[in-house]
DNA sequence: TTCAGCATTGCAATCGATTAAATTCGACGC
DNA sequence: GCGTCGAATTTAATCGATTGCAATGCTGAA
């Protein structure tokens, strides 16, 4: 035991922190410092600072008082191995880095700001976690000892594998769609009805031959898509095939999809891009190859990234919430931590009792210039309509 | 206690996982449990675990293997408790809402997925927590409890705060420029050399008059304008502050920024921008007022942002290594934490030993279209000779 | 005066892992 | 045969906070 703590309490009341410099206020490190500051045990001490009706009002003040002015906290690790919580959420990011989707997607980056600040402000702390889609990630999901629950990126890659936990009654939520199979709990933009919008507004532009370009192994991808098809269907539209393309969430990927595309001499006048990021690639190639945006091809995107507004042509968008985003995932998954599902139950049959909940994010098309083909879209840039050159509307 | 631990080994011997699900393996979660499958003390099953010289080698190996096959895992918070370390990091992130440069900048999240990996490689845990310049974010700087060391972003809101907290011995590492009065550590790319560089790229462009967009409050900010003034001073070039436009981080500050410059009638020919989301802000306001980039006004950015070679005119930048950025961020801070400064020095005189480590990274000019002038800049993208309509080359 | 009843507070076990010190046990030298 | 040495292992204390139970002291009723 360390002796050199003072006994006597009085004389050694700490004089405010010299100027200049940040004071450390003695050493009052535990539970046990404050309580012989105190002159009582540790167990009043950890009651009062616990707000347990069981000590004195007055006792409860006085210490929690003492613990401020010393700048006490809680060592978290003792009381967490002792309360066998954590107190932390786990973000993992499953990234294929061949996918294309890195840690370069801006919208992650927002949504995890979005998830950090509630967790935050509900006492939680953030566990930043990449791993690679085929490896063991998933063992300290089902068994979590440094956290008490996971926000999972990256459906596509592992359903099977998030099925699978969900059905062992692992922890976790996930962001993305909403699959058919689907036993574990997530939250997603409403993807379908933002495709849907999407391509709406093209074929109100008076788009007839919309392209696709997105991955459908992506269920986010995939719901948009589907989106795609029905508004063309309520349109009276065909759906061809031939104007799809597969296309990871990244720029290179895009171009190369869209040069693909423009060289299949199919012609179109129109593309949903399944991110903003994909969208950005399409233009670009779109305009090496000749083809003014939105003069002789329209384009919307999705996220409504930061930039989307910045860009020329400004990017037509689906706008997701990501701040609602975040909030909902961190608390449907909190839900499920602080009242466990029924314990009786072996896990195994959580499953099928009823379906797994699932959040839907309204959506919004901002509508910018990429896509609008009014004649009269850019007062403030002559510019475009001569770029649009010897185009007519449709 | 529960008793469902079976106690005869033998038969209980798990079997093969079910097919289909993912299994438990009984219940091996601590190290007595796995003390009492081996027939030895949890002290031996401790040190078989950690490789300890002290347990026969036919001991350790059947301990590691059974401990393998029971998917054992060590409990982390106990560990810690115990060892008065938590093998983690805290990444903070001091963001001023204002300021713009929200969590949406891109180049952010590339930086923390390398911080991210680097840790993970080294062991550690990577806890991310927002926090507001003003509010008490430093307190735990000061004296950790969640995490052995702090890497911290916003090095311009808190510049005295972070002088202060070094001088108090704090573990902690900063992301940023190198201060001319700076108590700490801090990895940052070459930003002087980057601004220098990219001035020096518009002048051979043939750009004479040059403006920059920037806070000079943000440490990064003023040394790349310290590299343009450079620049411009070895071209023989007056430096006009005319020409400066202090510009926050945000697309939105760069439209407003840049129309401003362009209002006050001050003839410019190229702008050096403080970073990519500023310098597609600029394009955007230059080429609604009618001003060809890089026909009127030749543009260069900084980070080189994904999306910077997919906009129109993709855009010349500074790339910065932010996999090195990253990895030195870690690896500098952990050689703080793991050989500790000299205890006998009273922390608050370790700072006037000698200068604080800084890492400078190398940063890389990324010519693309929105600098060139060289007449054949567009080979593949005829539109823009179009674009610039009436507008000739300087 | 005595004692039940209540409000407070203290004692001690506990969470799970680590490690100094004590113990066991077999081999070996004299 | 006995003491010693050393390798291997066990015992028990420890990290810091929580909490069931026991103990304390005080009030008021019998």
């Amino acid at each position: 035991m360390t002796d050199r703590t003072q006994k006597g309490g009085g004389r050694g009341a700490p004089a405010d922190e010299p100027a200049g410099s940040i004071g450390r206020k003695g050493n009052v490190r535990t539970i046990a410092d404050l309580a012989r500051l105190a002159g009582v045990s540790g167990a009043t001490v950890s009651r009062a600072l616990n707000d347990s009706p069981l000590v004195n009002e007055r006792t409860r003040r006085r210490i929690q008082e003492l613990a401020s002015r010393h700048r006490f906290r809680l060592n978290a690790r003792a009381r967490q191995l002792r309360l066998r919580k954590t107190d932390t959420v786990c973000v993992i990011l499953l990234i294929d880095e061949e996918a294309g989707q890195g840690l370069s997607d801006p919208f992650l980056l927002e949504l995890l700001g979005g998830i950090a600040d509630r967790l935050s402000a509900r006492g939680y702390d953030l566990l930043l976690s990449r791993a690679e889609p085929g490896a063991d990630w998933w063992e300290e999901v089902l068994h979590p000892r440094r956290f008490d629950g996971a926000i999972i990126f990256g459906q596509a890659c592992e359903h099977r594998r998030l099925n699978a936990l969900a059905d062992a009654g692992a922890p976790f939520v996930v962001w993305g769609g909403r699959l058919p199979d689907q036993h574990y709990a997530s939250v997603g933009s409403d993807n379908l009805g933002g495709g849907q919008a999407a391509t709406r507004h093209l074929i109100e532009q008076g788009c007839r031959r919309i392209g696709f370009l997105g991955d459908l192994a992506f269920p986010e991808a995939a719901l948009r898509w589907e989106g795609y098809r029905l508004a063309l269907e309520e349109a009276g539209l065909p759906l061809d095939e031939a104007l799809y393309r597969p296309t990871r969430f990244s720029g290179e990927s895009a171009v190369r999809a869209t040069r693909d595309l423009i060289e299949s001499a199919q012609p179109f006048d129109g593309l949903v891009a399944a991110s903003d990021v994909i969208a950005l690639g399409a233009i670009r190639a779109l305009e090496q190859a000749g083809r003014a945006v939105p003069g002789d091809v329209a384009v919307v995107g999705y996220d409504d990234i930061p930039l989307a507004a910045y860009v020329h042509p400004s990017l037509t968008t689906v706008r997701q919430d990501v701040a609602a985003g975040g909030r909902a995932l961190v608390d449907l998954l909190l839900s499920r931590i602080e009242t466990p599902p029924a314990r009786t139950a072996p896990a195994s049959q959580q499953a099928d009792g009823q379906e797994p909940p699932h959040v839907i994010l309204p959506t919004r098309l901002i509508v910018r210039q990429s896509s609008r083909r009014d004649g009269a879209f850019t007062p403030r840039m002559p510019d475009d309509a001569d770029a649009s050159g010897p185009v007519g509307h449709d």
